[in-house]
DNA sequence: TTGAAACTACGATAGTTATCGTATATATTT
DNA sequence: AAATATATACGATAACTATCGTAGTTTCAA
């Protein structure tokens, strides 16, 4: 699949935490990040949508648009690039960037801890 | 810091991988990954040096190009946009696509459970 | 019912990216 | 020395990105 730009990736992100939208919410989110004008949100979206990345329903004067792709769709394919890119083909600093600036739960801990268990198993 | 395209970057990581080169090595190198006309690598080549991504000595015929910005100024801002909007804010997917597609080294696990333990700690 | 507000549609455009071909210079081989 | 191989330089260009302005439509309140 052919893969969103940075700016059609900041609108997905948003859908995908907020769920079925409007332009103006969207927008409004967006704008806490960077300023754009509305009608540059509103073509971005209605390029995403003939590119397949959106949904959007017309039968009200407001269109609701939705994410059609998931996150997990791309997921795969940007952590190998980076992997290989960025991080020489090693996972640890990667690791290491993602879990100490980002506040993690315990629970994941725990959920880490357990797939390092059964990697170390698999040796 | 402006960030390098994706084409610039599968050549900023050939580079980082093997230290100072030709285009011809580089060129080799990246074909293993995908076709392109050797201009076509000459060419992002020089353009990346008038960017500040590369540096070369022109002091023989075959130029030889280096990486002039290192990995680690990257990362940070890759994996935060990567964790912000593939991952929802959340590392833990990242860290088990990263350490479930690629092989970590019992130190490199090791390292990973003690940065664990200082974060529990820190609860 | 008229005017303001909010919405969509869509063209235009400047900047960027990726790609390749041609021209030209320099080595190397026969 | 001529032919071949290997380099760099660089212009051209098609496609893509991001952005914005204008026009026109619909809704709703005064």
């Amino acid at each position: 699949m052919k893969k969103p730009t940075d700016a059609e990736l900041d609108i997905l992100a948003i859908l995908w935490q907020l769920g079925p939208s409007s332009v103006r919410t969207v927008h409004e989110a967006l704008n806490e990040q960077r300023e754009v004008v509305y009608t540059t949100t509103l073509k971005t979206m209605q390029v995403m949508t003939e590119k397949g990345f959106l949904r959007r329903d017309t039968s009200q004067k407001t269109h609701i648009y939705e994410a059609a792709i998931q996150a997990k769709m791309l997921q795969e394919d940007v952590v190998d690039k980076v992997v290989n890119t960025l991080f020489a083909g090693s996972p640890l600093n990667l690791v290491m960037h993602a879990l100490g600036n980002n506040p993690t739960s315990r629970q994941d801990l725990d959920k880490i801890k357990e797939l390092i268990k059964k990697l170390e198993k698999e040796k």
